[in-house]
DNA sequence: TCCTAAAATGAACTTTGTGTTGATTAATAA
DNA sequence: TTATTAATCAACACAAAGTTCATTTTAGGA
């Protein structure tokens, strides 16, 4: 691969290729796509897709560890303190805001990798993401009573998987709602229960 | 393709195919799998696998479809009125009871499937399944208020992927409780506020 | 402006997997 | 035992993956 230089040509030629990844997955999914689909639709040769990726899934690793990387560094402004000054005041996280506003930035690749057309194992990363930096936290609550209604294990998945599927439906709906009214839906469902959140009960 | 006769060859081969398929997602995901993997694993000659399947594709969907048929024929099973039954006592719905029952028997396709190297078309199919053979049939309750919470997509994204996230951590314990546990920790979680769930509030 | 390093191109090449075909062998069921 | 048909085997054309190297183009410093 090459040095990652500043060379102009070298940020072009990539940048050209994400584009193209990207957009072919929006239309067809990462299966179908060929190297050869992604350089023609870049309009580069193929041969110079080599001179930078060693295949399609490294392009495509490339892109995400980028992404990543953006949520590890918004991630480290969160302060579980927020959570006391904003508890009972009907407000969202600012923090949750952040997220999505970097998801809205990057509606495109979250979009497409967090789809039906994406790649599961994006999903299982950003899972990982959200217990590390955001639910590991918590720990210091569960004095694992043994008299829990439901396992301290379960309750996890069941959040994370619970907020994985709100940030994809806002996607999937081409982002019908601000960032900051996202951020208060996160926090009015985690406060309430289920049938709370559907108004059926006060 | 076969005339999907009863000829013991028949299905011997489809069989050794499908298990070949899953053990090789196991191993390396369904993307980098070749038609030439899938036969030698199985022992079988590659221009056997075109008798029956037209591509990789194929093969998956065939498995799909018929796992998809067993959780179509569960949910024939499914009535409403169990939940007013259950309601208020803390015991699991018997037809939850019954799909995770169904989940356990076919441990090895789910968790392939809706793991990090499965389809996520599959969890898409899967999410769709959910909200039309459950979520669908309270639509009764929901009146529009305008002045609910949540808005009642999201409601639904969540609750649907929450509980997908509760069926994934399970099998990727290893199954760790039972079916009628697992299905009494859904019924707590629908009733409870995350936060009481955990045992943080009464 | 000219010169040099290196990025991009173009063409040729090997390798690997796909999907098909036709002849042959092996298993099944009557 | 025999007729049927599934599975095997070898050969084929084809498409895309990767690699190589000579050539052209581009960027940036002297």
């Amino acid at each position: 691969m090459t040095e990652n230089a500043n060379d102009p040509r070298i940020v072009r030629t990539m940048h050209m290729l994400r584009e193209a990844l990207l957009e072919l997955m929006e239309e067809q999914g990462f299966e179908r796509i060929t190297v050869k689909d992604i350089t023609s639709k870049a309009g580069l040769n193929r041969g110079t897709f080599y001179l930078h990726y060693t295949d399609k899934f490294d392009l495509l690793d490339r892109i995400t560890e980028e992404m990543m990387q953006g949520l590890r560094e918004i991630a480290q402004t969160f302060d579980p303190l927020d959570l006391v000054l904003h508890e009972s005041q009907d407000t969202p996280f600012p923090f949750s805001v952040r997220l999505f506003e970097y998801f809205g930035e990057h509606a495109r690749f979250f979009s497409v990798m967090l789809g039906p057309k994406g790649d599961p194992a994006f999903s299982s990363k950003f899972k990982e993401f959200m217990q590390v930096h955001l639910l590991d936290k918590f720990n210091e609550f569960h004095h694992s009573e043994d008299r829990v209604p439901v396992p301290w294990d379960y309750l996890m998945a069941y959040l994370i998987s619970a907020h994985l599927g709100i940030v994809q439906h806002w996607l999937e709906q081409g982002r019908d709602h601000t960032p900051w009214e996202m951020a208060l839906m996160f926090t009015r469902m985690t406060q309430l229960s289920p049938i709370q959140s559907a108004g059926l009960k006060k």
